[in-house]
DNA sequence: TTTTGACCAAAATTCATTTTTGTTCGAATA
DNA sequence: TATTCGAACAAAAATGAATTTTGGTCAAAA
């Protein structure tokens, strides 16, 4: 990693921080440069704006959440443990960054707010395709037609985001059952 | 329906317009008045203040709702599509009311916002273990558990809302087979 | 029993002023 | 050359006093 890529992360590690404590608003350029201790205007050498710096930040905590679940996913077998890993990391890593989420679902990150959910929401879509067309592949489920595997994953993240949403607005614990329930369930009508 | 009723109903009926048009910090109590063509100080021979008017109209819209949901579930003999049945129509009373139920998601309906939300989705918690409860003391389906029927619901449910929301944040449209597959893919656990 | 206008305190809005903040840029530094 | 920085500035946000609107009360009227 080159001197110039090694200071970009420590700048987005800060400025995430500072946006879990404090929101996007509330943390301005001064207080990231300073977190980092440089001048607010060197930042600019770095990245275009502020949004600019919330985007990477972003994108930088995607990638992180995709590696540690993918991680998990891949030291399981069969499909049924891979979706039900899947879904019980993902909300584990979507519930370290809840800050980071409420920002995304709030109209603070205006005016990319619909873009950047969509853009966590397809990509967990194409995730969970990606697992079960290894799964057609591999010969472990056949009654599924390919063009209905768009549908299925489509399905199954709503219902994972409805279960992430319905344990914020609930105030409920976490319930890794209620993960391993939904695939138990959406799985028969794979085999 | 007494005389004291029939108004009260109108100055709900005339609410909820207002609030649906303008959301609630935006429509005035006079407002209301004027709709109804009263004076404002009437208004609280009717109602406690604001928020009583909007907590009534609010569940007024829910009795509402759950009456269009029931019968056309009512409709239906089996309880594969009793669920499906009830998913759809759900999703197209919530539709139908979407600013209201933009007002309850947001933190504009504060200090209540959670407990307005709480009450809808236990509502409809509720009405799903009923349904599933009568299919199985109907002996329809066999293999679940009696205390697993809450966790089924809770999971339906939860996809449900996930999956209106995810129609909301996606810009979709509402598509009907979605609810369908969502309700085939679970029925077979409970058979 | 129901409705109303007058009334009030609290909240919201307005608006002029000041402060903060995002961004640019040329010069300094390394 | 590649980075960093302070000065500068317009736009945005915060402030605070003055004004208006709004939620809510009440005694009197209908």
């Amino acid at each position: 990693m080159s001197k110039e890529e090694e200071l970009k992360e420590r700048i987005l590690v800060e400025a995430n921080q500072l946006f879990m404590r404090f929101g996007l608003k509330k943390t301005t350029m001064d207080d990231i440069a300073k977190s980092v201790g440089m001048a607010k205007s060197s930042l600019y050498y770095y990245f275009k704006n502020k949004d600019d710096v919330f985007e990477s930040v972003l994108a930088r905590e995607m990638d992180l959440m995709r590696i540690a679940v993918d991680a998990e996913v891949r030291e399981k077998t069969t499909l049924e443990d891979k979706l039900i890993t899947h879904n019980i990391s993902f909300q584990e890593q979507v519930l370290k960054r809840e800050n980071l989420y409420r920002i995304v679902k709030s109209k603070e990150s205006n005016p990319v707010f619909d873009q950047n959910l969509q853009r966590i929401v397809k990509r967990e879509v194409e995730y969970v395709k990606k697992l079960v067309t290894y799964g057609m592949v591999s010969g472990e489920i056949t009654s599924i037609q390919e063009d209905e595997v768009g549908d299925f994953a489509e399905l199954m993240v709503a219902a994972l985001f409805g279960m992430v949403q319905y344990v914020f607005d609930m105030n409920k614990e976490f319930d890794n059952n209620k993960f391993e329930h939904l695939i138990k369930i959406m799985i028969p009508r794979l085999l």
